[in-house]
DNA sequence: TACTAAATTGTAATAAGTATAAAGTAGTAA
DNA sequence: TTACTACTTTATACTTATTACAATTTAGTA
């Protein structure tokens, strides 16, 4: 049981953060669950198994992952942060129809364009909004 | 005085939208303030001059605008929506430091990749975040 | 085993945005 | 010009995401 915690339990000694078993369920669960949750949905799904877990606890952990950039946040949709254990720099696909969000694996061409012109450039994001394939093919487009 | 608005009276109508005052107000602000406002901001400044402007009349109509192709909406800074006057494909950064979010514009190359991996691409947000030009001058970087 | 700083928890507060219903107005047609 | 109707505006109440805060608990260390 422990042992598949050892991912997690390194990249936050790596990072010097402090082993929580809500880390490690949080990073856990978006590991495994690559749907860009929100964190009322990561407190919901893991509220079942630990009901003493606070949403605020969700918050504050997810926060921190971001900021030692071990999972990345999404404003995509616009209501709500989504949070991605891929860290990697890649673009997102929102579907309008299923509510999906696809990865895109691709990366931005122009961000030395931008860093020539004297900016800083810490963060990268790219979103695209319109029908996914799937729905495209039920003729919902 | 009229004639400074006709502008936005020709696009509503090119939109078969009806001419209000709030809505050509909410025009001339946005196209005269490319600081990507928040529907707040837009309020509290049109607010002096029209007292009994509603907050739910600025949220309807950026949404009927956005609706249209008129004005696009961002949500590059997370926690609310901002608009934007100039309709056409560009990205955007935002300052972490002075909060200013600086037009970029730049196309995205990567549509094509997208669109034939099936999906219909209906909208295209770049988002960049770091320390704009200006404070990196300044040694706030 | 005991200590301390950091993390977790629950509650309350804030802020952005949406729902709703009444009142007002733009566009149209007589 | 008038009257009509559908759309728009307004004010208020409500919802939802997120943050603030203070008390309690716990991880890491000595």
């Amino acid at each position: 049981m422990v042992i598949y915690l050892e991912k997690y339990v390194t990249i936050l000694k790596q990072n010097q953060l402090k082993i929580t078993p809500q880390r490690l369920a949080i990073m856990k669960y978006l590991d495994e669950n690559r749907t860009h949750p929100t964190a009322d949905r990561i407190y919901i799904d893991l509220k079942e198994k630990n009901p003493a877990l606070s949403k605020t606890t969700v918050y504050n952990s997810v926060e921190t992952l971001k900021e030692h950039g071990i999972i990345q946040s999404l404003t995509i949709s616009g209501s709500e942060s989504r949070y991605d254990f891929e860290n990697k720099m890649h673009h997102h696909f929102l579907c309008k129809k299923c509510g999906t969000i696809i990865d895109i694996g691709i990366k931005c061409p122009n961000i030395g364009k931008i860093i020539e012109s004297g900016h800083n450039v810490e963060e990268v994001h790219g979103y695209f909004k319109g029908i996914c394939k799937k729905c495209m093919k039920k003729g919902l487009g």
